[in-house]
DNA sequence: AGTGAATAGTTAAACAGTTTAACTAATTTT
DNA sequence: AAAATTAGTTAAACTGTTTAACTATTCACT
């Protein structure tokens, strides 16, 4: 790839990525907003798929502090949507779960996102969206990746199914 | 598509695109975290494409309400990054315009940025690349049509190029 | 021309999410 | 046993957000 096609891409890439997590972020909101907020809806996400996690385990997820994992664990614990359970082996960490409200709510919530994201991904053929997860797991992969590596040896991938 | 496959394809992609998001804003506040927060940093990169634009735009594109705006343009105007000039003719509108430090700064992160997003994007094959980001910019379309149509009948673009 | 509606933007209060730094409590290392 | 590390919390300060009320200006129209 020559300088000038990268740059276009690099462009393309940005321009595109921002406009739909923006639009997506906001359509999300206009499904689950009177219920939660959409930090709130991922971590509920989060430990429903986990079951069980830790602060710290989230804050490494959400790529922020364990003190922002904290303040937002409050509020939904006030909420009733998280319980706070310690481990009794080591007494330093802290499990967190769904409550039954929590758990209610969420798949409530996931059933107005289930519909909203459907009308948009059945718009493509098949192929072509499976194409691009397939290449937006890569990406993920990649950027996973990113902070073990020494800079300019990059992590290589097989690109390309 | 069997619901079996939307459902799967959905969930992939609310992981790979929560990841994405999560990991590319950390990178990038790694970047230029010292000098401004990524939402600036995109207002910054909003105003040097537009060349000159208006709160009302601003809140349009980043699906936020004005009085957000106001907040933001504020903190970037006290710091010397941009202008407000009233427009003449009609005077309730206000142009947001980069000063010379904000053009600069703008073009410092960007750099910083593309040098980043280089290191990834050449980690995949171009055809791959390209076509991710035109089923990308198709979803983009789809999502900015979203709004303007009536539930049940899906806006249509040509699935695969 | 004059009134009522619409438009562009701001302000203020309240809240969510974030970072940094200091802290507690528990565990691991040596 | 002392020192270092780990998990999580707290408090202060800040950014970004919404809602509601407000100013100032322009538009629409009889």
């Amino acid at each position: 790839m020559d300088k000038h096609t990268i740059q276009e891409l690099i462009d393309r890439y940005t321009t595109v990525s921002f406009q739909v997590h923006k639009k997506a972020e906001s359509l999300i909101k206009g499904q689950i907003g009177d219920d939660l907020t959409n930090d709130q809806h991922y971590v509920l996400r989060y430990i429903f798929h986990s079951g069980e996690c830790t602060s710290s385990e989230l804050a490494d997820a959400f790529e922020v502090n364990k003190s922002a994992i904290t303040a937002i664990i409050n509020r939904m614990a006030d909420k009733g949507l998280i319980k706070r359970t310690r481990d009794e082996n080591d007494r330093r960490v802290v499990y967190l779960t769904l409550t039954e409200e929590g758990n209610t709510l969420y798949q409530n919530c996931q059933e107005k996102i289930q519909f909203l994201v459907e009308s948009i991904i059945t718009q493509f053929e098949e192929s072509e969206i499976k194409n691009f997860i397939i290449t937006f797991e890569k990406l993920a992969e990649i950027l996973a990746n990113k902070e073990k590596l020494s800079i300019g040896e990059p992590f290589r991938v097989n690109t390309q199914a």
